[in-house]
DNA sequence: ACACGAGCTGCAACCGATTGCAAACTCGAT
DNA sequence: ATCGAGTTTGCAATCGGTTGCAGCTCGTGT
């Protein structure tokens, strides 16, 4: 059995209430005092129980992440910055995969609720009227997705696209296939306006071929219908569904980028991995992990301990970086012709 | 605040420790009561407190988990796996990721000891004498590697390794290059002896070129070496390692399958979508997941509460299964030569 | 010699649960 | 009416810590 205050109290010979202080406020234990607490807990390898702590002070020491996926490298890295950030805070984190099911997703998120000081939700489907209710028992920051007023870190998507038909307009090309992501997801809505709103002004014509999941498989799917629209060039949802289009282009002998360029997002390790190694627009994932602790824990430090009263939430912005690999070249000169 | 058991028995008129009985030992208590406390929890969306429980019973609810890199895709899919089945019981997972630093791994653990009912500890790097020392605070189940007489899951590697080899073996290649990972990795040290077993009974000659990172990256610097022994078939540590040597190979204008069969281990979802697909050894990934988790609580759920006392450790073994893709094909014919 | 304040330390209450034990109640039998 | 057995319920102790408050010990100034 682990040692306790009161053990670390008794081969110190003080009462174990010196032990806390020496502990947690050291410059109010006499230094010689300390030092004997200090050898003693050296001595039994003690380390208090936060769990014990946890029921006075109110605050656990722990957070929550909830992620629709792990098996998803771009909620892996998310997992792994959160909790490499966590760990540096001395805070531990529970990880909870809803597996792609929303409404598990809502459960799920409430029974973590009482067991942490907050939580980073990512990319929930669960609506903003539940979403400030389960803020009521746990702070909560939410990842790629602004809703009711809660603090967050999402990315700058209509940045990302921007530069994305930036490089194809660039390059010559004129006519922009985009495979959305599942249509209720935050992301692809802003991705889709953020595309809309650059092919407008830099003169491109942009042609969505509708919603597909968030997969290989999704990408697999949504190729044969990016190759009917007669586009040059092709922005996926993600790297997952680029790498899926990657796949089937390939087997139907379509030529990347010689025929079509393909642009992701993300930029999950696979993508450099891919052949033709994947262009695509570099998602700061471990940072947007490591920014969400940073404004949970603030929030928890704030004055009113929750903070979800407060209207004004901060809500940080991470902007991607296009990474010009292989899968994108000059449009084919064949197909040129006037925008309108 | 959320409320707590003594608000649902003020509301329901009874005692906490009635409203406690009614929750886990409904049997005991009058189904009128009962009911009562139900509604008042309901009322209330009470939910105890598992720390406070968990300082009485000695059981928090809560397992941790120990990986070397959640960006790796093998351990994503374990975390996925363990995550998936602790849910089923109701028991919450603490992940922690070591980021391949052997040196944090120990205090990490030991750490963490303190905080949960058991862990689980995936290829670990700390030694046996720590590994027992460990085990006295909390439960301890391996996973993918057997140590010290404590209970785990393993990969029967030999098996998988047989597998491939004879694989090879039938499509005539004779001479067979291994790129290990990590030296000290138990995997690579089982897989090195399984090639090594196949082979000699098999009348293979193996190769090993040396040891590498267990990443893309090592595989690209392995390819060289692997062309230069002249090897028409090759085994790599695993996955990311066989698709850094597809890069490299591709590159070099070394054609897969045609000048040399490429198999991986683990079968990744990547492995699936390199090009050409890649042959490997599938290891059931969440299977171990979930297998690590009973075991784990089997072993928590046994009469002496720890169960590290016990010289007789459960430990489970689970196969891997030859998945054929387009990595690997007939020996080329100018190579073969006989096997001596 | 005495008062006073500063610096440490211990007592005891408390956090939110669980559980052994005993009290209270019910009911049928004598 | 009394008793005993069985069922239900509450009291109070407990887990491992934290913290307000009171008390103790000194050193210093007068």
């Amino acid at each position: 059995m682990a040692a306790t205050i009161r053990d670390v109290a008794r081969l110190a010979g003080v009462s174990p209430s010196t032990v806390s202080r020496a502990l947690s406020l050291p410059e109010m234990v006499n230094p010689a005092t300390r030092a004997r607490v200090a050898a003693a807990v050296e001595q039994l390898g003690y380390a208090p129980n936060r769990a014990a702590r946890g029921l006075i002070t109110g605050r656990t020491g722990t957070i929550g992440l909830v992620v629709p996926d792990l098996a998803n490298p771009f909620f892996a890295s998310l997992t792994k910055g959160v909790q490499a950030r966590a760990r540096h805070h001395d805070v531990a984190v529970f990880v909870a995969d809803t597996d792609e099911d929303p409404s598990a997703e809502a459960g799920l998120v409430r029974a973590l609720a009482k067991q942490v000081d907050g939580i980073v939700l990512c990319s929930p489907r669960v609506d903003d009227d539940e979403l400030v209710a389960i803020a009521q028992d746990a702070a909560v920051v939410l990842v790629n997705r602004s809703a009711a007023g809660l603090p967050g870190v999402a990315y700058d998507n209509e940045d990302g696209m921007r530069q994305a038909v930036a490089h194809l307009v660039a390059l010559g090309h004129r006519k922009i296939a985009w495979v959305g992501g599942p249509a209720t997801s935050w992301s692809t809505q802003h991705r889709g306006l953020g595309l809309r709103n650059a092919a407008d002004s830099l003169r491109a014509r942009l042609v969505p071929v509708g919603n597909f999941a968030p997969t290989y498989e999704g990408g697999v799917a949504a190729a044969d219908q990016v190759v009917a629209t007669g586009a040059t060039a092709v922005v996926a949802y993600n790297d997952l569904v680029a790498i899926g289009l990657l796949a089937r282009l390939h087997s139907r002998g379509i030529s990347v980028p010689a025929d079509l360029s393909v642009v992701g997002v993300d930029d999950i390790a696979m993508a450099g991995m891919a052949r033709p190694a994947l262009t695509t627009i570099r998602l700061p994932k471990q940072e947007a992990g490591r920014i969400a602790v940073e404004l949970l824990l603030t929030v928890l430090d704030a004055p009113d301990g929750l903070g979800y009263t407060r209207p004004v939430a901060h809500q940080d912005e991470l902007k991607g970086e296009l990474i010009v690999r292989d899968s994108t070249g000059p449009a084919p000169r064949t197909d040129r012709r006037p925008s309108h």
